[in-house]
DNA sequence: CCACGTCGTTAACAAAAGATAAGAAATGTC
DNA sequence: GACATTTCTTATCTTTTGTTAACGACGTGG
């Protein structure tokens, strides 16, 4: 059931656990593997599930007035992945999460992870390390947008998401990036043109 | 020295801390009053103190290739400000933290911050809360920049920020909208042209 | 093997943004 | 109050982006 690479893989997101630290909190989870195209959230549900993706590729998009799909985000190993509208806002979600690949997950209804890290005083502790590497992730994200032009946050995104690349359609990359696909496109031509003088 | 109301503050960012917690944190920091310009954090330096701003507004900026200031982010009362590059990555910060007006604040370096937290169970449970609410605050922003335009950007940010708008130059609030000062000028106009039709 | 849908590129046009500079308005200082 | 400084606005021009639509490449499933 719970081999040691999953141990390690938990480890890697984590500060100190243990062993048995670990054996803890994925005896509370559940397994989920998600086909290309299947939900892991959907929006304007209160599913307040928090995903630890073990392997596979989701993306979190959200529709705008116009209908359109805007993704957001791109998570793939090693990484959670949750509504920050329920779990932060007990909101209902503005965001699907969608698997863009064959997924597998660890899975936790938020307020069961609560409980779990409070009956576990070094599992609880280990949310700090957890919460301040998404945070440092969101703070480099924000400093792409103020700082960076969109051809060097395309640039930027390359050097720090090399894996993702060539797993995914440019138009979600582009989403991310905050631009539209089509921009996206005249950006590489650009970058292709510079890189042949 | 410590009065009521400082407790109060503390509490409003923290989760559920009791009076002696509170006097167990403030005893560990120190106190500083920064007049309007001053520095809290300078760029190229690896000062690691986290400050409270108890009264005041700072701006977070960045000096580009070409020598322009960038401002990425603005903060007043009730907030914390650091280097994230100093705090998280142990690197000299590319930040300059200035203060905008005569700000009062708490400060500790955050190793010590670290080592009182270790010292204080209450205390270091409490991080979540404020690890979670600037991860909340983080994941809002870079939704802006993926779902508006600088337009609606800028009328979000009135919106959630009523507070600084008049109490810092629009050039600032350009910069942490990710536009120029001339383009958050002439979208001004376009929002004062539709109001009036 | 073909039909179909998806995706990336390109084109053409409109809209918006960046760069630079100049002038007006506001702010602060003595 | 007069002056200097900073900030905001406006104008002009260039560059980039958004929008829409068309085309071709690619892959999937029948």
């Amino acid at each position: 059931m719970i081999d040691l690479d999953q141990i390690k893989r938990i480890y890697s997101i984590a500060g100190d656990l243990n062993f048995s630290d670990v054996k803890h909190l994925l005896q509370a989870a559940g397994r989920k593997t998600f086909l290309h195209g299947e939900y892991l959230i959907e929006a304007d549900t209160l599913q307040n599930q928090v995903y630890f993706i073990y392997k596979g590729l989701v993306r979190i998009y959200a529709v705008n007035e116009r209908g359109d799909e805007i993704t957001t985000e791109l998570r793939c190993e090693n990484e959670l992945v949750a509504s920050y509208d329920v779990i932060f806002f007990d909101q209902p979600s503005r965001f699907y999460i969608q698997a863009m690949e064959k997924t597998e997950t660890f899975h936790i209804a938020y307020d069961e992870l609560q409980q779990v890290l409070e009956r576990n005083r070094k599992l609880d502790m280990n949310r700090k390390y957890i919460l301040q590497n998404l945070l440092k992730n969101a703070f480099e994200r924000i400093d792409t947008f103020t700082l960076k032009t969109p051809e060097e946050r395309y640039l930027h995104f390359l050097e720090s998401n090399p894996s993702l690349t060539n797993r995914v359609p440019d138009k979600y990359i582009a989403n991310v990036l905050g631009i539209t696909p089509v921009s996206l496109s005249r950006i590489r031509k650009r970058i292709a043109q510079k890189a042949k003088s």
